[in-house]
RNA sequence: GGGGAUGUAGUAGAGCUGGUCUACAACACCGGCCUGUCACGCCGGAGGUCGCGGGUUCAAAUCCCGUCAUCCCCGCCA
């Protein structure tokens, strides 16, 4: 590109550049070749502008744009001329002009690409992937990354303006017990032991606090080995943060500013205020701790009002220790067998073993139970979900936890299909006073909810002796439109309850020593009381861009099954590789393809 | 680990109650024509192991079994 410097990105461009010589750069999105006259759309990371290529300008020049194809990169030296009258392209930005070009210098041919870059038919998601360096030539797929950008640029603008350091931590770790599964590195210097990447920085933040740095902020990667879902993969970005000195609610209010700047960046004003609730309440009235409150549809415990019902189904259920709630679909009376047999189906995914319906119809109750119920029941339901002709009542009976995870899922489903979310909407919810521990069925002990450094309710306290699973803990996450996008905690910040803690966890003393005792020695050295919060990046600039899944927001994501099918990662290494980590691989030869 | 959906020219689809399927048109591609197009147009052309393997059948893109890949979900994700 010797001699030519780009004077322009195409949407600088604009009738007022009229007369100017410009010398742009780009990619050739589209040839027309009208035999005595060719345009190009040149396109850069800014927009596209026409170029026009005749013989009446530049002979040479127009006999080497006969050669152009889709996505050869291409340097032009020309005129910028308003366009003659009645060809002007309302659609385009650069519309009005166009280019008279009087030089042409092709800088790279190109094959003919395998997915369409102009395209608005979709190509599917593996051949996105495998060629996703075309794939992010998308005009969409640039302005997720610029979006990401303008987000991440916005968090390090107010993070600095607040006093906070961004402060890198290690990705070069220590295996923790609690958690998901560890991302494993084998270490060669020190034979057979083992780094792992880190899930979060969540330890060494609050070293960070008890150095007295008060004020730390991170955009962090962080993994875990699981298994993926749309909103899930193996390696995230997380805004990390943590302070010192702050109670719970100014920790609140201070990340409520943080996420209402951020919005505005992208242009998003008309937020609304941050609901809050209490992770009970949550539970209670929509069966998830991350409910999506753009819609009502909440559910209602029947429990009591059918304890005595003939209908064994949600009696035996509650004698059992169960509970029986249920939805009010309205106006869905007119709802066939078939769709009433897909939603139980659908609810059978969340393990409930049936979906029992109530049809308020015109001509009368329809439904398979009522003949099990009392007069006074029937009222006493239809009242307390406040029923009318029309409406279709829902209810599982099951166990707590299948209630919840069936009917918040049955919810969501319902509003999508009765259309009742507003997409444009932003709704924001604090959920807070999360228990502190639950218990762990299969491994039969208590597993942390949030983290095992997160501090109980002080008020609580009394309570880890005796009963663990009532105490509350000083934590909260913040919901967007029913999705988790991030969630902090106070943290203890003294050795004597962050052993207890450990041993409700049961933790041995031993184990405690081992993974957590520097974190406690630390804590010997004059720790600051300090919390903070995490949010999930790739989440957030998801939802902000309206997406469906963070693939479209990491430039480059991995698949389902965790490969990459750009790179093929992961993949097989050299025998060579493995004997300096003294490591052996133990699976069949024919396997390892 | 489990459930579901999808897989047909380069791309995205139709065909899939088995037989004129020698697999269809579109977009893209290649060639020709065209001086005002902008999803340019017109004419012509090339392009397919119907994901892969096996089975049923006189006959399989179509039915059955297995397998692989991508996606959605359950489990899992402090």
């Amino acid at each position: 590109m010797k001699g030519l410097k780009r004077s322009h990105y195409t949407n600088d461009l604009s009738k007022a550049e009229i007369g100017a010589e410009v010398t742009l750069t780009g990619w050739v999105q589209r040839r027309r070749d009208h035999g005595g006259l060719i345009f190009v759309d040149l396109r850069d990371r800014f927009g596209l502008v026409q170029v026009v290529f005749s013989p009446d300008q530049q002979q040479e020049a127009f006999a080497k744009a006969e050669d152009l194809r889709k996505e050869y990169v291409i340097a032009i030296v020309g005129e910028v001329a308003k366009r003659p009258e009645g060809t002007i392209n309302p659609d385009l930005a650069t519309g009005e002009i166009e280019i008279n070009v009087q030089e042409l210098r092709i800088l790279d041919s190109a094959k003919t690409p395998p997915v369409q870059i102009d395209g608005e038919k979709k190509v599917g998601e593996d051949l996105r992937l495998k060629y996703r360096y075309l794939d992010l030539r998308r005009p969409e797929m640039q302005e997720n990354l610029i979006l990401r950008h303008k987000v991440m640029k916005k968090v390090r603008d107010f993070m600095d303006q607040k006093h906070f350091l961004e402060i890198e931590t290690p990705m070069l770790t220590r295996s923790t017990p609690e958690g998901a599964r560890d991302y494993l590195v084998p270490s060669r210097v020190n034979a057979g032991k083992f780094y792992a990447l880190p899930q979060s920085p969540q330890l060494f933040k609050q070293l960070l606090m008890v150095s007295g740095l008060e004020r730390y902020f991170q955009i962090a990667k962080c993994f875990r080995d699981e298994d993926l879902r749309a909103d899930r993969q193996p390696e995230f970005t997380q805004i990390d943060i943590e302070m010192s000195f702050m109670n719970q609610e100014k920790i609140m209010s201070l990340m409520e500013e943080l996420i209402k700047e951020l919005l505005a960046e992208v242009g998003i004003t008309d937020v609304g205020e941050f609901t809050r609730l209490s992770y009970a309440e949550a539970m209670e009235r929509y069966g998830s701790d991350a409910p999506d409150l753009r819609f009502a549809l909440e559910l209602v415990d029947i429990s009591e009002i059918v304890a005595e019902a003939e209908f064994n189904v949600f009696s035996g259920t509650v004698e059992s220790g169960g509970q029986v709630k249920g939805i009010n679909a309205k106006g869905c009376a007119d709802f066939s067998r078939k769709d009433l047999d897909e939603l139980t189906e659908y609810v059978g995914i969340y393990g409930a073993k049936g979906l029992a319906w109530i049809a308020l119809r015109e001509d009368g109750i329809n439904s398979p139970i009522t003949k099990f119920l009392s007069e006074e029941e029937l009222t006493g339901i239809i009242e307390e979900m406040e029923a009318e002709e029309g409406d279709l009542l829902l209810f599982v009976a099951d166990q707590p936890k299948v209630v919840a995870a069936a009917l918040s899922n049955l919810r969501e489903k319902l509003a999508v299909e009765l259309e009742l979310i507003d997409e444009d909407e932003f709704n924001f919810a604090w959920v807070t006073d999360f228990p502190l521990v639950e218990a762990d069925e299969e491994e039969g002990r208590f597993v942390s909810l949030h983290h095992p450094f997160t501090a109980p309710k002080d008020e609580d306290i009394e309570l880890l002796t005796e009963d663990p699973a009532q105490v509350k803990a000083k934590a909260y996450d913040l919901v967007l439109n029913g999705v988790e996008i991030g969630g902090g905690s106070l943290r203890i910040h003294n050795r004597e309850l962050q052993e207890q803690i450990f041993e409700i966890l049961d933790l041995s003393p031993a184990e405690i020593e081992e993974k957590f005792g520097f974190l406690l020695e630390a804590f010997d050295y004059g720790a600051p009381p300090h919390g903070g919060i995490a949010f999930g990046l790739d989440r957030l600039v998801m939802l902000l861009g309206g997406l469906d899944t963070i693939r479209d927001v990491i430039a480059f994501p991995k698949t389902q099954n965790a490969t990459c099918l750009l790179t093929e990662a992961p993949s097989n290494i050299d025998q060579e590789q493995l004997e300096e980590l003294n490591l052996e691989i133990d699976i069949e030869e024919e396997d390892l393809l």
